[in-house]
DNA sequence: CAACGAAAGTAAACACCGTATACTTTTAGT
DNA sequence: ACTAAAAGTATACGGTGTTTACTTTCGTTG
């Protein structure tokens, strides 16, 4: 049918221009930080007028939506890159190489993590229909390499006390047995907790707010890593 | 003199405006967030015309290096009252006390927090020789309590393959023996780690980026500070 | 093939912003 | 009371997101 091939020309010529709109507004983030992202300057950069920019994005809030979801897709492609690149019985290596991959991306990317994990936008609201499930691309492979470990019997899990209140206790057992979620309250204890440590790291490296006392990032984070997967006995043997 | 008493006078005068200024400053802060602080909101506010405020402050960036100036100091206040007010050889109530109100201070002041440690003003680059002494009182009550405990024969210092890397331990060892600071290298270590998770677990909070899965975040947080404060055998006994 | 209609782009305007310059008012000391 | 400095104002420049009305481009159809 005619109307479906202009539809798809249409559309085909539409997501490449928007492709290129979001380019250069990456580059632009680069420069100047996600917080003033400027849709002029941006159009500026095509040779072309602000105005033409809502033909493709109703404002600029959308304009950073799509930003942010295309940042948290392309860090989980990274991670599960990362992950399948390894034998899937390495759960050691399988772990190390999806966290180095996570925070690697977050330092090649340091706008794009800033603008899904910093300081929010001023005036931007996310629509979190929009951007939860790109978030939660970023949890899977972590939940998968823990469950599969466990269920080789390999992974250490937190002492019976880890979890010591009993309403948080009851919170992650229901989140545990929710659809879909084969997991035990105490391997998503161990996943959020890895998460946020690597955030508090990154995050500190990214905002250059370690401690002068720190020293070498790098070697810091090494070492801290390493304590992390002794602890769940995921220690690769070539680390 | 009566030249003397001029500028006092004038002084008093000028720093009387300049605080009435930063109050508007932050109070717009808390409203649309660090990175759009406008001068010309405040002048607004304060009923006067914009170009007056440079009478004060040469330009935005410098009204933002005092608002991160105060806001470090203010911190520092709090964390150093809430050790003070406990007896000083209960050196895990003075941590627990101390770690609390650092965090509690962060959640009081979300702007002002992500101020000192969010994500930069896009603009604005701080002038170190202004801020680093006052991010550096910051530290000072939690260093002081580790240092003083660990005299005390209480505190657990981390295994001597903590730090496994010989050029970071050389680093830990070197910063140790700096002037004024009797700590070693372990203790440092411990203060680093302390602080850095810490700093993890407020950003998550305060930018929202906990996991749904974490719950309570406030259960969360106190479960995490437990097992650290264990783990230095710094638990207070009502904890 | 010419005409139509939708899509894309433009020009101009509005209300903001930080900041510089030049001018006026207020204020305090001699 | 006079003067000089300090404080504040008016105006302007170039920047921002966004809206409105208009024009141009271009693929489809009669």
């Amino acid at each position: 049918m005619a109307r479906i091939k202009i539809d798809e020309e249409d559309e085909g010529k539409r997501v490449a221009i928007s492709h290129r709109i979001k380019e250069v507004a990456r580059a632009q983030m680069r420069v100047v930080g996600s917080a003033s992202i400027s849709l002029r300057a941006i159009a500026r950069e095509l040779d072309i007028t602000a105005p033409a920019l809502y033909r493709y994005y109703p404002d600029r809030d959308a304009l950073i939506t799509d930003l942010i979801v295309d940042a948290f897709n392309a860090l989980a492609d990274a991670v599960e890159a990362a992950d399948q690149a390894q034998p899937p019985t390495h759960y050691a290596e399988r772990m190390y190489a999806a966290i180095n991959a996570y925070r690697q991306w977050a330092l090649d990317h340091r706008a794009d993590y800033l603008l899904i994990y910093g300081t929010p936008i001023p005036g931007y609201v996310a629509p979190r229909d929009q951007t939860i499930p790109a978030v939660q691309r970023t949890f899977v492979p972590f939940v998968r390499i823990l469950f599969e470990a466990d269920h080789a019997g390999v992974l250490t899990l937190p002492a019976e006390d880890e979890v010591d209140d009993p309403a948080m206790r009851a919170h992650l057992e229901a989140l545990a047995h929710t659809e879909g979620v084969p997991l035990s309250y105490r391997q998503v204890s161990i996943a959020i907790d890895l998460w946020h440590r690597l955030y508090g790291l990154i995050m500190l490296h990214l905002l250059d707010h370690s401690p002068a006392t720190v020293g070498d990032i790098e070697l810091y984070y090494r070492s801290k890593l390493r304590h992390m997967l002794k602890d769940l006995n995921l220690l690769p043997e070539t680390f």
